[in-house]
DNA sequence: TCATTTTTGAGGTACGCACATCATTTTGGC
DNA sequence: GCCAAAATGATGTGCGTACCTCAAAAATGA
């Protein structure tokens, strides 16, 4: 005898398969009483219902959308891969993904992007972005459309999302806090924190971690304020040297987000290349060449092929109108130093 | 249109339903040119095939066993837990999993309940164990009936297994060490390594690693020979007790294996809890609660409910002869800290 | 060219489930 | 106890694929 199946319940339960058909898709004109019963006869026979057959009878084939800004980033580069390595996984299990990119600076495209999907009839989205009123007014549509939205690496909370996948930002800028004061090794220099711009919601959390950590655990070690340098290579490297110019000899760097080929190149003309315990985010090509070098001390990030595979279990789950598990879709936060780089992206 | 079936392929390549299965199914009794003609069509197409309908109409549900050895040790048990979770969601995906233990000191057994198995008619086993001539001459039997072996957490090269599902032992001791030296913080004490017993693998994977980076990279630092403890509370007493006479401050301990809680309670009486550089494998309650008090400073881990996933899913795929996704199954080699400890096991 | 073998076609059944329709039974209100 | 409403049963079809059988066609050898 093999797994149970609806015949087998049916029988056990002394209904007709019509009836369980009724309660096992939560269809209307079953009293609480034969409900009761159907489900005694579930629990009893240890039935699970075969998705993959199900969904076969469903001939539902999902179709979701994943939208990125345009940003020459190699973490959305990076990210982008990923994304398109699973998403041909997830052929192969009735699922069609459309990958999008929407202009970084034009919120109102990816608005209207988004209605246009919306209308497409589409069965899930998801995206990463900033928390605008656009965007929020946006997403709010989605979520009253019954278009669940999932939140890639950045949250957007109070915009309906139906979930967020990525790591938890002020916890990634706590253990930046801790590897910087460690690697310190006791020594209280000055640490410089680096970032494009303060408006992005992770950057700013990362940050509120960071000094957190700094000022309980390494209360001698001064930070200080964030430099933005609008990834512009020269005003970061101007603000380098001015903050190079105060007092008191700069021991660690913090980088928060992108900008590592640049720093590299101003730490080099300023001799400082190695001599400063540096740590930043996210691995990407640049990234893991600089850890290889010993130009990086540690990097912390997120595993982008699992936020993809992630993201569309996810999606495929609120579409199936099935509950997520949770364990498995909890992104962990990983500290990359050079010893344990993973051997390929 | 949806995505294309067996049909559409039969259309487009001009032959019938017939014949297309023959191909797809490797069958005999097709012309290399029919073949040809067969296969440029699904390339054309892009015709996936739907695994779940092709499971479905195979009536095949995967039986697979998961072997453990019945040691009382909590990272088994965390396993364990993570592999039944796991197997409860592979059942609806038309997967039956055994999860058994074997005694851990009568290795014989474990050959005959593996040549039970085979015996059996099931479609895969995976399993952590020590790599003995016996249980590499019972793993060589299964090979032979063609029945895919996964090594779990411990390699067993020169097995016939198909696959590893684990982190790099070596790489574990590499990170370790560059841990340690640079909590040390450039001060260069004596360093003591613990372990249960070196008769595994993956310990004399660890130490090499470990003492491959300490002697490179940070000269100064003595590490002493590593001490067995042999799982006793008291021999663990002893020997640390014996190493702290040695001359020179002990500054950092590396635990190889298992035997927190014994480490913590030696640490206590010894007065030494929180003031030597601490460093464990493994994610356990004992090593979890050790981090949040500060009593250890890192713990390398592999991620448990991804080793479990991992297992089944390319034991999954080995039954179906399907291609395994290399880089979704490679493990990562967790560094954890008190600021990135998962909120759950 | 004929006989034989090989290749191909046509069609059916099954897997476990969803969804639809229509007939039949049961229930509750009065 | 009657009737309408609600609940349940019976039955069919289809999802995409595997696997089987038998007939028909094509290729091959002599």
């Amino acid at each position: 005898m093999g797994r149970p199946t609806v015949t087998d319940i049916a029988r056990e339960a002394g209904v007709s398969l019509a009836t369980v058909d009724r309660v096992l898709n939560a269809r209307p004109g079953v009293r609480a009483k034969t409900i009761a019963a159907v489900q005694e006869a579930i629990a009893r026979l240890g039935y699970v219902r075969d998705m993959a057959a199900a969904n076969l009878a469903r001939g539902r084939s999902t179709r979701v959308a994943l939208l990125l800004p345009d940003t020459e980033s190699q973490f959305i580069q990076t990210l982008e891969d990923a994304l398109a390595q699973a998403a041909a996984l997830a052929t192969s299990a009735r699922m069609q993904v459309d990958l999008l990119r929407y202009p970084a600076a034009d919120l109102h495209r990816l608005a209207a992007m988004l209605a246009e999907l919306a209308a497409g009839g589409i069965s899930g989205v998801a995206l990463m972005a900033p928390e605008t009123p656009v965007v929020r007014d946006a997403l709010r549509a989605l979520h009253a459309a019954d278009i669940p939205v999932v939140a890639m690496v950045s949250d957007l909370p109070n915009c309906g999302a139906a979930h967020y996948v990525g790591i938890d930002s002020h916890a990634a800028g706590r253990t930046a806090g801790v590897l910087m004061g460690r690697f310190l090794g006791g020594r209280t220099p000055r640490v410089m924190v680096i970032a494009q711009s303060m408006l992005l919601r992770d950057s700013i959390e990362r940050r509120r971690g960071f000094d957190a950590v700094m000022l309980a655990d390494f209360p001698g070690v001064t930070v200080g304020q964030t430099l933005e340098t609008h990834g512009v290579a020269d005003t970061l490297r101007q603000v380098i040297r001015e903050a190079l110019r105060s007092d008191g000899p700069v021991g660690g760097i913090y980088l928060l987000g992108s900008g590592h080929r640049a720093l590299v190149q101003v730490l080099t003309e300023l001799n400082l290349l190695g001599r400063v315990v540096t740590i930043g985010h996210e691995l990407t090509p640049h990234t893991i060449s600089a850890l290889q070098s010993g130009w990086l001390d540690a990097v912390i990030a997120q595993n982008v092929g699992h936020v993809a595979r992630s993201t569309l279990r996810v999606l495929q789950a609120k579409a199936d109108h099935q509950p997520i598990n949770e364990s498995q879709e909890r992104l962990r936060l990983e500290i990359i130093l050079r010893e344990n780089l993973p051997q390929a992206l």
